[in-house]
RNA sequence: GGUCGCGUAGCUCAGUUGGAUAGAGCAAUAGCCUUCUAAGCUAUGGGUCGAAGGUUCGAAUCCUUCCGCGAUCACCA
């Protein structure tokens, strides 16, 4: 049985024989022992008083001395204020760490009574210009949640909604018939998202010298922005796209693959990948009828002009148009669409979108109007928002040019691992494929640990000089740590050193040891919590602490050159332990771990 | 203006359901490689946890007000 379960019913044990009364549940408060005083648990005794009607020390003295009499595990207490500090029997944790190693998943929830299926949503790109920065975060958050997800025993399906229709997509499309001169990404040697995005740019710019002419011959901003002769080509493509004109639509399948095949290569340097690929393109007349049977429910309006609304008021919010006057659909319709058609695709119990904080409001609307509209499913929606990713500098702006492109970025983390790499001497004796896969690693590991190291829901800096540091709290310390490892196991194996199947409990450990150990043990409930919080971040500290811990282990010990053989046998033990747990870790977060940088 | 989120060291971030003396990294300074990978380890300095009230035995954490920053409130997506 876990331990802290077993420690809070031996304490609900010690205060009905002490004090002849049942305490509530909630009055059992344990937590790990703070580093700075002796023990492993602690119990707050604050709660307890009222039952004991006692002065704190006295009734942590009593609770203690009952425990150690009691409890076979209990090796020793003290007491300070009203913290009843317990230690744990060393061998307790010697036997701990013996049988997670017979574990093939450590911390895995596994064969679990009906596990749900939960769908998750990432990625969900324009098919109009090339990712960046921001598309990086929401990708690599929804990869990692999945996998976090899937180690409480749940099935998760991840799904990527492309948004490859629109007046946004035309507006690529007529600047390339305008000024592409038939340009295709193999006559370029672009990227076709790259070259579709520089197509976007050039209508932005063109449009703009539009609008000011305009404004000079005496319009309004306002009247330009509608009037400027681009714009209004543009949302004539988008109509001849509606009406099926096929000289349109063949243009619009062309460079949509342009972008799609670029955004899968991005998608693999990244590690990210699908479960399944919606398109907008078809999905964005669904959820109409999901709005004309609300109609008839009567839990939706219609206004005199003929357009559909959901009021909201009673919910504190607005009233949201779901049809317009012309009956065409909305982003509300679609998504109210799409939720439904995924989650009868899959029989998925819980649905979750990874989407940026600016659209909180929307999901909440969507969240309300299924429910509205008789969906109990809608209870079990949750919008993933994350902040935004920031410059030092501030914003990015694509106006200035300073958008972080992610092909640029994962490039430039790999050169840069590689400079590093050889400054250090690191990549003396490879060859050039294996140095490339250790650059590979550590650049992208450096990334990716960056941005999951920070609290999904907060706003975050990224700061490229911070980004390519790799000391300290940061995705090649851990890397290192881990490489560090696997050079003991090899050395164990030159030297014929096998390690135990299980720990002699007898062994004399340090506590540093102990303290590793205790850090190994808190694994599985992080994992716990990460998956409730959905919360990579939680995983990257959690990783960090032991992989702190572990550094200082092994300064101060000895490992293969510890004479006494227990001992030897036991650090190694420990120390692959710690190398597991940071391999899968570290896969929790879709970063690789090098056997050797 | 309404709603929501955020505010912790010079900078970037941790801080469990409210618990003990608020922690890391970076930057600065001083040490540690004839010994398992120095991308490492150790030490020092650095704080009115935005401000003021309140609840509590106990508040960075919960409540109220205020200040600052941001998002959002389209017949755009």
């Amino acid at each position: 049985m876990d331990i802290e379960l077993m420690l809070k019913e031996a304490v609900i044990n010690a205060v009905e024989k002490l004090y002849e009364q049942t305490p509530d549940q909630k009055s059992i408060q344990f937590q790990r022992t703070r580093k700075d005083f002796d023990g492993d648990f602690t119990l707050v005794v604050f709660p307890l008083l009222r039952v004991s009607k006692k002065p704190p020390e006295q009734t942590a003295t009593e609770l203690g001395d009952y425990l150690k009499e009691n409890i076979a595990q209990i090796c020793d207490y003290n007491v300070i204020k009203g913290f009843l500090n317990l230690s744990i029997d060393k061998s307790f944790w010697i036997s701990y760490l013996s049988n997670i190693a017979k574990d093939d998943n450590f911390g895995f929830v596994k064969n679990k009574e009906n596990p749900k299926t939960i769908l998750i949503e990432y990625s969900s790109p324009n098919t109009n210009k090339p990712l960046h920065l921001g598309h990086i975060r929401n990708n690599l958050l929804g990869y990692s949640v999945a996998k976090i997800i899937a180690t409480q025993g749940d099935n998760v399906k991840k799904v990527n909604l492309v948004n490859d229709r629109g007046i946004h997509i035309c507006k690529s499309m007529l600047a390339w018939q305008k000024w592409g001169d038939s340009i295709t990404p193999e006559k370029s040697g672009k990227k076709g998202d790259h070259l579709v995005g520089d197509f976007y740019v050039k209508f932005d710019q063109e449009y703009k010298k539009e609008i000011s002419k305009l404004v000079d011959a005496g319009q309004t901003e306002e009247e330009a922005k509608q009037k400027a002769p681009l714009i209004q080509e543009a949302q004539e493509m988008l109509r001849k796209w509606e009406a099926k004109d096929p000289e349109t639509i063949s243009l619009w399948k062309d460079m949509n693959k342009w972008v799609l095949d670029g955004f899968d290569v991005t998608y693999k340097n990244l590690g990210v990948d699908f479960d399944k690929i919606y398109f907008e393109s078809n999905t964005y007349t669904l959820g109409k009828k999901l709005v004309e049977e609300g109609l008839e429910k009567g839990v939706l309006f219609k206004k005199e002009d003929g357009s559909v609304w959901a009021d909201l008021t009673e919910e504190g919010l607005d009233q949201k148009i779901l049809l317009r006057s012309d009956g065409t659909s909305v982003y509300m319709t679609q998504d109210l669409g799409t939720a439904h058609q995924r989650i009868t695709d899959y029989n998925a119990n819980e649905s979750i979108y990874v989407v940026g904080n600016e659209q909180i409001y929307h999901f909440q609307v969507l969240k309300i109007v299924l429910g509205k509209l008789g969906f109990e499913w809608s209870e079990n929606l949750h919008h993933l928002s994350y902040g935004m990713v920031e410059l030092p500098e501030g914003k990015m702006k694509s106006r200035e040019g300073t958008v972080v492109d992610a092909d640029d970025l994962i490039e430039g983390m790999t050169t840069t691992a590689e400079e590093m790499s050889r400054e250090l001497g690191k990549l003396d004796g490879f060859s050039e494929t294996e140095k490339n896969e250790i650059v590979n690693t550590i650049g992208l590991g450096a990334l990716k640990y960056f941005i999951l190291k920070v609290d999904p829901k907060k706003t975050m800096t990224f700061d490229p000089k911070e980004s390519i540091d790799f000391n300290g709290n940061t995705g090649p310390f851990v890397q290192y740590t881990y490489a560090r490892i696997q050079s003991l196991m090899r050395k164990a194996i030159d030297k014929n050193v096998e390690l135990p199947t299980d720990l002699n409990i007898k062994t004399k450990i340090s506590n540093k040891e102990l303290q590793l150990i205790k850090q190994i043990h808190n694994y599985p409930e992080t994992l716990k919590e990460a998956a409730e919080n959905l919360s990579p971040a939680q995983i990257a500290n959690y990783i960090y602490d032991l992989v702190k811990e572990f550094n200082q282990f092994y300064h101060d010990h000895h490992i293969m050159s510890e004479e006494d053989k227990n001992i030897r046998e036991f650090r190694l033990f420990l120390s692959k332990q710690v190398g597991e747990i940071i391999k899968s870790g570290m896969e929790l977060l879709g970063i690789n771990v090098p056997d050797r940088m």
